[in-house]
DNA sequence: CGTCACATTGAGATATGTCAAGTGGTGTGG
DNA sequence: CCACACCACTTGACATATCTCAATGTGACG
């Protein structure tokens, strides 16, 4: 059950560096924030953080843990709209005023910042450092959709999976065991696939050693071969 | 070709009202925005406004016409991520020290304005209220991705067809020509299917009585009929 | 009136979905 | 500590939505 851990205590956040309120220094962090109400929260796997078309009256910072956003049809169909990882800002769609356009759900066990919409818009006005972070944040989330919609749009379903695992698996080293805490229904999720499809590449890449997996982690052993066999299959396979 | 067309005069800006300088008083306007030098464009259909990677250091405001926003996979298929109307903001990537994420197209004949990036953050800096918009005018973009994301991945070809019919003849009455000045292609493009997949479906419809259309006009005779024919195709059909 | 780009239609191929059965790991309760 | 049950995943066989390729139709424009 989401469970109100304390009070956040904002000078030793851990991803404070992370955050919008990075450029802050320490020491001014007081004065800035001021009697702003943040309380971290503490969730678990599957648990919900808002749902769409509630009222947004808080925006978030994931501290711990991965967050889904999703999005869903009236007969059940449902699609993750994007991931959320470390230090990321998420849920503003109250800063224009309109409704949450998404679900939020736990993807891992996870500790949240939550932000009162109110002082936030405050302490934005306020802080031209503030204000920069969350405006990067919203055009990057907005760039990762575009590129999103042409994974979806344009690419078919093996070229969406290895897209997918080279972006995840980007900046590891290969043949480095990497976390990888969805489901395969999630991946599908995310993908528009069905977890039928998802399942029967990784167990060709596998068969093949471009990867290797276990429930929850993943290893890119040959991430080159996997990019020339997915632009081959283009055509073939 | 494209065309400077002279310097923008704000202050009789046909589109001002739906900028995001429309909370801002005309009498106010000079002192606003001083030197700022925006240009007026004008392009002609499939012109190129920027082109995705390019290092972005204009925004744009369209004043007229239809604009399309499109990514490209290295062999050529095309996928376009957002359309934008009148008085919308779009080309903002470089807001965020980023290149253009996107390449822009004039869908039709167009009229656009030209901020430079730099004036624009002053301005945006010593203005709420253009700060204001500007934010509105991210999430929105945001929040048309993210329900896009929600056609491509979890809707079949005809839901989405029919999804992106209905959007677009919202707000106007059924049984009135509407233009539509997207070829088939475009659409295709758009939702991610081919163009004869969206030539049957709407030959489909049109014998059905649903819709009826000439090359860039279209008329949704009966909008619940293809609600209904759309759903329940989700099973049968 | 002819040309050209765009749109429609048809027939066939195929990627992916659907449904159903089997496998295997993980956690629980005896 | 073992056995069982459960759930996620895998695999197979089959169905079908959508794509592909090719032919034909049609409206706009010179």
């Amino acid at each position: 059950m989401a469970k109100l851990q304390g009070k956040g205590d904002c000078q030793s956040c851990p991803i404070r560096h992370k955050s919008i309120f990075s450029e802050i220094p320490v020491e001014k962090l007081p004065e800035v924030i001021g009697d702003f109400r943040t309380s971290v929260i503490t969730l678990t796997h599957n648990e919900t953080i808002y749902t769409e078309g509630d009222p947004a009256k808080h925006t978030f910072t994931l501290r711990k843990g991965l967050i889904k956003l999703t999005k869903s049809l009236a007969d059940g169909r449902t699609q993750i709209v994007r991931i959320i990882g470390h230090g990321e800002l998420f849920g503003f769609d109250g800063l224009a005023g309109e409704d949450y356009n998404q679900t939020a759900l736990a993807l891992t066990d996870c500790e949240i910042c939550k932000l009162p919409m109110k002082d936030l818009e405050r302490i934005r006005a306020n802080n031209p450092s503030v204000d920069k972070a969350m405006m990067q944040s919203w055009i990057q989330s907005l760039r990762a959709s575009e590129n999103m919609l042409l994974d979806l749009g344009a690419k078919k379903a093996p070229e969406r999976l290895a897209s997918f695992l080279l972006k995840w698996c980007k900046d590891k080293e290969p043949g480095q065991w990497i976390d990888l805490p969805m489901s395969r229904t999630e991946i599908a999720e995310l993908l528009g696939l069905t977890v039928e499809t998802v399942s029967r590449f990784l167990s060709d890449w596998k068969r093949k050693g471009f990867i290797q997996d276990t429930r929850s982690t993943i290893q890119l052993t040959d991430p080159e071969g996997l990019k020339q066999a997915v632009c081959s299959s283009a055509r073939g396979l």
